[in-house]
DNA sequence: AAAAATGCTGGAATCGTTTCCATGCACGGT
DNA sequence: ACCGTGCATGGAAACGATTCCAGCATTTTT
């Protein structure tokens, strides 16, 4: 053990040091009102004892924990971890630090992150939400500052309903992918989707029907938030449809699904089916095909997020960053399986 | 606002509730002794008051905040994502929040992250270190319990030297890629390495002596942690270099860029250059042709990190965990350029 | 039966900060 | 010369837990 002996230089020792009292130090170095000299003569005590107040007091005093708390379903997925970042650099700018909890996408682990959330009275809290919204009721109901990114909470009950959310533009990327997929004379087109994504789903099905195309429900396949669930339904999909000749997958774990599942069947991308994935990802452009991607402002996302938490003032209930189409070479003309 | 009014339900309220004193509603529900009795209703009333114990006042009493802190220098790269989920995953099985700082492999960023944790009392820590050993001496001066994961610190200044290591098994790995692409005829092998690599970049070194290929060290390319940079680095070493036929690369960041130079340079894998990179990510095996790599226990790294920094007792000093070379398609026989 | 050991219990101190409030001083207006 | 106003200042009270310690009751030992 190293020098475990030495007491952390205190509030207290420095207004000892310079002569004045605890109030006035603390005022002097949190800008409050002091005299020039006084002022001087704190800091120069603070700078000759090495005193660096600690966050534990503060935060019991202010009877909240600085920082912010970030949920996300997978730091190990591109997408959320691009979001992570988008948080850790905005929270980097106001000196916060960042609690971050995985939920798996799963509403009972989601649950147990916001029991810990409000042990540590966090008050701040962006998240991607999983559960319903009534896991989240208690939690705004104390007064906690929330934000959804990348999702809302469904069902929207009364309480979650004036969250704000940053969300990318899922209505127009799918409506633009649509539009692209039957521009190439598609019209059995799928969506591998990941739970949660019902927004996704909905401006899916709007898309086709707003083209004439009819919707099918058969021809949208649910996965759990694994790799290995996403492959099960991507493959399933692909033996169970060999009528389908485009998908449209809801993430890059699903997209990579997809690949790998089209691959073992021996189904040709873009040949026998075309693909285009959400997000875009650096290996995107590696794979084989490249693949045309709905690319999602990720980084965004957290940033904003981010910035609404710790932005005080007036803050807008909804913002809409945008998806952009970026054609690789995934998709190809319709040609029957 | 909602309900900013109703304050938090203390232990006192629960002390008074249960006719009993604080301490012991403090002992029943942190498992210290007390009468079955008593114990029965301390738990009925903290439960009938929705009790949840306030962080804050236990971390200032304790002059620690629990939570462990988590260094990483990108948390977009797939490597230490995976990282930080083991981290991340262990860390929840002792119910201990997880706060992350990214350093982005910059010593003043990681300086100022240090700054935080100490502010913030953080007294365990996993870190990835970016910076040379005395930025940590302070640290660890205090008291501060540290693991460092992935990395040593370099140089290993006095007291950084009993910090206890997680590392992959860096040295194995590169001698058993490196026996494979001697193995197919190659000898003029680049190593592509980002900073804070030169433990591969030695056992590199060692490993081509050892089968008594002239290591040239025009053939180690250096690159900073930007996605930029490894491009620079990769383009500019097969240009500069018509003479190497296999490569090396760091990491997955390097690997990309490795084979998207190697694309717009006309360069063919595996025909011109054999390709291997350093940890296994998902989109390898999509890449075309699929990539030969070393796969990293990156989630382990994370998860055993965590269990020194959490689990008390004595802690082991370096942990080395298993590389594995896993053989795909962007290697092959030696063929001039 | 007295003494010692053991086990529960609750009051009070403590952690390091912020902030309320009362005090004292200087200054300007009447 | 007096009083009100304003500002700088420091003491003390929070904040919500843990934990030391002394007090008491009970049991065990001598």
């Amino acid at each position: 053990m190293h020098g475990a002996g030495q007491r952390r230089t205190t509030i207290k020792d420095v207004a000892e040091a310079a002569g004045v009292g605890v109030a006035t130090v603390s005022r002097v170095l949190s800008g409050g009102s002091a005299s020039a000299e006084t002022r001087e003569k704190v800091l120069a005590a603070a700078a000759r004892l090495d005193y660096h107040p600690s966050a534990l007091g503060r935060n019991l005093r202010r009877r909240r924990s600085g920082g912010v708390g970030l949920l996300v379903p997978d730091i190990t997925d591109s997408f959320y971890a691009r979001l992570a970042d988008g948080v850790l650099s905005c929270a980097r700018s106001y000196g916060e630090p960042v609690t971050i909890g995985v939920t798996g996408d799963d509403p009972e682990r989601e649950s147990e992150l916001i029991g810990m959330l409000i042990e540590q009275s966090m008050d701040r809290v962006i998240a991607v939400p999983s559960g319903d919204g009534d896991a989240w009721e208690p939690v705004l109901r104390s007064g906690v500052n929330v934000v959804f990114a990348s999702r809302r909470a469904e069902p929207e009950v009364a309480d979650v309903a004036d969250v704000p959310v940053v969300l990318a533009d899922d209505r127009g990327g799918v409506r633009t992918a649509v539009e692209y997929l039957t521009g190439l004379g598609h019209r059995k087109i799928a969506f591998l989707a990941r739970r949660g994504q019902s927004q996704r789903v909905a401006a899916f099905i709007d898309a086709l029907e707003a083209l004439g195309v009819p919707a099918d429900d058969e021809l949208i396949a649910h996965a759990r938030a694994s790799r290995d669930s996403a492959y099960a339904a991507a493959a399933g999909l692909l033996q169970r449809r060999p009528d389908v000749t485009a998908v449209l997958t809801g993430g890059n774990i699903l997209g990579e699904a997809a690949v790998l599942a089209a691959r073992e069947l021996d189904v040709r991308v873009p040949r026998d089916v075309s693909l285009i994935m959400f997000d875009d990802v650096p290996w995107a452009e590696l794979c084989s095909p490249p693949l045309t991607v709905i690319a999602q402002p990720a980084q965004d996302i957290g940033y904003r997020a981010a910035e609404l938490v710790l932005r005080q003032g007036r803050r807008p209930r909804t913002v809409t960053l945008p998806s952009e189409l970026i054609v690789r070479a995934s998709c190809g003309p319709r040609r029957p399986r």
